[in-house]
DNA sequence: ATTATTTATCGTAAAAATACGATAAATGGA
DNA sequence: TCCATTTATCGTATTTTTACGATAAATAAT
C-alpha cells in the first residue's frame, strides 16, 4: 500500500476520492492532467494495493476508498511511528 | 516523504531506525541484504526527503529519525485519512 | 607517514514505472 | 441493429529507479 501511495498522481487520486466518494473514472480523468489510459492504469494499481474499490454502474465505474484496508494500514503504520 | 517511503528497502531502514536509533551506516548495511553503496544511496534519499538526519562521528555517520519532519508528515497525512 | 576503517559518490547496467495512442469490451440509447 | 459513451487493456517509447563495483574522501590508529 505504501508503494502504491508513493506516486504523486495516485496520492492525488486518493485525496480526490476523500472529497468525492463514489465518483466515476471520468471525473478523475477530468480532474487530472494526464490521459485516460494512464488514469485507468493508476486506478488499477490502487485497487490491487487495496486502497480503493470500484463498482460497475452501467458503462461507468464508481470508485471509493476501501475503508477496511485503509483502517488496517493505519493501525499497522501507527504501530511503527 | 511518501515517495521516499514507498520503497521497501527504505521502509525497512525506517523501521530499523525506530528500534536502533543512532546506529551507524555499517549497522544498516549489515542488517540489509544489499551492497553498501546502495544503502548509502537509500540513506541519502531518506535524508533528502526529511525522514532521517545523520551526524558524523569520526569516520562513521550516526543516523536517526527526523522527529520534527515526521511529526509534520503525520499531521498532514492525518488530516487526509 | 602509512595503513586501515568507514562512508559517500561516480559511472553505468538492468529493471521497473510511467505515459501515451490505439483499440477492445461492455452497456445504454436512438 | 447501429451508434455513442465509458472504461479497461495492449503494445510500446521514455523516464526513473535501483543496484553494483570502483574509487574518492575523511578520519583514526600504528
Amino acid at each position: 500500500m505504501l508503494k502504491a501511495l508513493g506516486n504523486p498522481i495516485r496520492f492525488e487520486i486518493i485525496k480526490f476520492l476523500v472529497t468525492h466518494p463514489g465518483c466515476i473514472t471520468g471525473d478523475i480523468v477530468e480532474y487530472l492532467p494526464i490521459a485516460q489510459a494512464t488514469v485507468s492504469q493508476h486506478l488499477k494499481v490502487l485497487k490491487d494495493a487495496g486502497w480503493i474499490s470500484g463498482v460497475i454502474e452501467g458503462t461507468a465505474t464508481c470508485y471509493q476508498l476501501d475503508e477496511k484496508n485503509i483502517g488496517w494500514f493505519r493501525s499497522v503504520v501507527g504501530e511503527i511511528f
